[in-house]
DNA sequence: TTCTCTACTGTGAACGCTCACAGATCGCCC
DNA sequence: GGGCGATCTGTGAGCGTTCACAGTAGAGAA
């Protein structure tokens, strides 16, 4: 029963940069020199070590080389909410996945962690801040979160998706230009001859609840319009709650014609309760989303929304991120989004 | 600009075993001990260590630990189809929230990859083949992956999610009871008085595709109806192609007055499809779905559909993993599926 | 007493890699 | 011819752990 034996069944130990050097004819120091770049290294050596490598199957052990580099070639993608709010969240998947894709093109492998509860957050912080990733991605959609307080007192390079609420100076972020879509979709809506325009916002303590809502205010405020606070209700990015917001908009305002809601998940409850209270989309109310998700697609009517330049915007948290591990100072990067024209509004 | 001190700015190194020894006044071993489990430890040992880890903040480089065990305390979470299928689908987050909270309860860390073309899944067979993981859950609706293959013959402990079509014998699955849960669908529309029941299918080449189907067909069978070819309909399990495949069965079969569709996502195509048609549902045609995934809920009317146990499917799937990482035979697993009755059928 | 067994502890040697350094070889200029 | 720089190569040390082993102490049996 030797581990060590090349018998068929179980897995026989992997060649190690010994046997590659063996196998050339070089020294260790030859290989590793090929392996990270092939600097200084002869190019009848750079051939006979490639061959080696080919011939034997070797792969680096990266535990060996991050024990001594002290890096390890992966940054965590964090989500600090309760879970079923992210999953819930088209979003979401569409950030996972860019993510795993701009990470996996400078071979950087993506460890997946969810820190719902206290205890969780506790070991969470412990792994992170142990040195076992080079940064982290920080998907939180509410802002001061404790977590990211903790990781950046560590010195751990982290980025966080979304705009903090409290601008602190050293903390790296990238963000959709939440006010200026706001206004964008206020601007649309007014130009099709909406007059009582309600919203439905986000969470107040998020970036996205309060700019889009400043973005809401400034565009009406620019179009010469009182403001009038009971044509706003808060959300909390579900479907349910835009349910609960519509009819309690409808309540307050009878004679509303339009409905900025802060999400597209949101707007589809919103699109529900018109629709029980007998109201026609976009004929007697025009419903505008936020995110341009699958969900605003699957919506019935189509759902008038603002993209968020997600691919982007994936691209940029990771450029960041590796700029910051890099040694680069930690930068905020505003994209800009784009007015989607559906049939809702 | 010494990496070395306690300069506040930047990450200071890490407290290393040692440091805990000598904090603790013991050796390496002992802490080490401790560490793993503390047997053949004395209680006063055991309590000067714990105090020293605490004072240190001491955490164990799993990198170091790896190099020694040859284990990683990791597993890969791996995609293998075009990515936008599955972040498309409503389960796969589900699937993937599941394992994250399995594997974190035993302090494994979950590596997320996904391999939509060639190239990236020779890097990622060489990344996974190379012992950088423990194991790995492979998520592929297709079966016959030739990466499943390529990772079992590396002896890659491996556990599929979803049947594999054929049946290879050292090849561990956890997997729903498609067929039965088919049979289920069908006879609830056969007890509510439906009589001309058409499918749409999933691609024939997945054992939902083919299991589902068959479900249908015994169930059919069973209750002395004659098998109707022109009521079967394929789709590809994407919105689109309910769509799609509802036109064409509407326009072969205008009297039918059921749909049992392989999946909820390809039901709301279905339902797109009738509602355009003008039949209305469920009084002119009810549609069932399959998966009980959000979409079925956001459906309008509420989708009647099969609920799949996911939190017992990811529960089972990681059971199984850990079982074949310790040595066990891999093993295949099949569990009941649940009918949800809603508005549409 | 002496031997054995159990509980506990410390120490050297790995694990597979990279890094720093010391040579070696060559061409080139003064 | 000597010195210098650039290019290339090999070697020892060490990253932070675990593992195997050797040892100690104390209890109990022979």
């Amino acid at each position: 029963m030797s581990r060590t034996g090349n018998s068929t069944p179980g897995r026989r130990r992997p060649p190690t940069i010994h046997d590659v050097a063996r196998e050339a004819g070089v020294s260790r120091g030859t290989v590793s020199r090929v392996l990270n770049g092939g600097h200084y290294v002869s190019p009848a050596a750079q051939e006979a070590v490639n061959a080696a490598i080919r011939k034997t199957g070797y792969v680096v052990n990266r535990h060996a080389r991050s024990l001594i580099t002290g890096r390890s070639d992966s940054v965590a993608f964090l989500l600090t909410e309760p879970q079923e709010r992210f999953f819930e969240d088209p979003n979401f998947s569409v950030l996972l996945r860019g993510c795993t894709q701009a990470l996996a093109a400078h071979d950087i492998t993506l460890l997946l962690m969810s820190a719902s509860d206290e205890p969780e957050r506790r070991r969470i912080t412990r792994f992170l801040t142990g040195g076992h990733v080079d940064g982290v991605l920080l998907v939180s959609s509410h802002s001061g979160d404790p977590l990211a307080t903790r990781l950046r007192k560590a010195g751990v390079p982290l980025v966080a998706c979304g705009k903090p609420l409290v601008q602190s100076p050293g903390m790296a972020y990238v963000a959709a230009d939440d006010r200026a879509g706001a206004r964008d979709m206020v601007r649309h809506l007014l130009n099709s001859g909406r007059r009582r325009i309600a919203t439905v916002t986000g969470p107040l303590d998020t970036p996205g609840g309060v700019d889009r809502l400043a973005g809401y205010r400034e565009e009406l405020a620019a179009a010469g319009l009182a403001a009038d606070e009971e044509l706003v209700v808060s959300g909390d990015y579900s479907r349910a709650s835009g349910e609960r917001a519509a009819a309690e908009l409808l309540a307050r305002a009878p004679d509303l014609d339009a409905v900025f809601v802060a999400s597209d998940l949101m707007a589809q409850g919103v699109l529900a309760a018109l629709r029980r209270a007998g109201r026609r989309v976009p004929q007697d109310v025009a419903v505008a989303g936020f995110d341009d998700s699958p969900a605003a697609l699957a919506a019935s009517p189509g759902l008038t929304t603002i993209r968020q330049p997600w691919e982007r915007i994936t691209a940029e948290m990771v450029r960041v991120l590796l700029a910051q591990i890099g040694g680069e100072q930690p930068s905020g990067v505003i994209l800009p989004t784009e007015l989607v024209i559906r049939e809702s509004a």
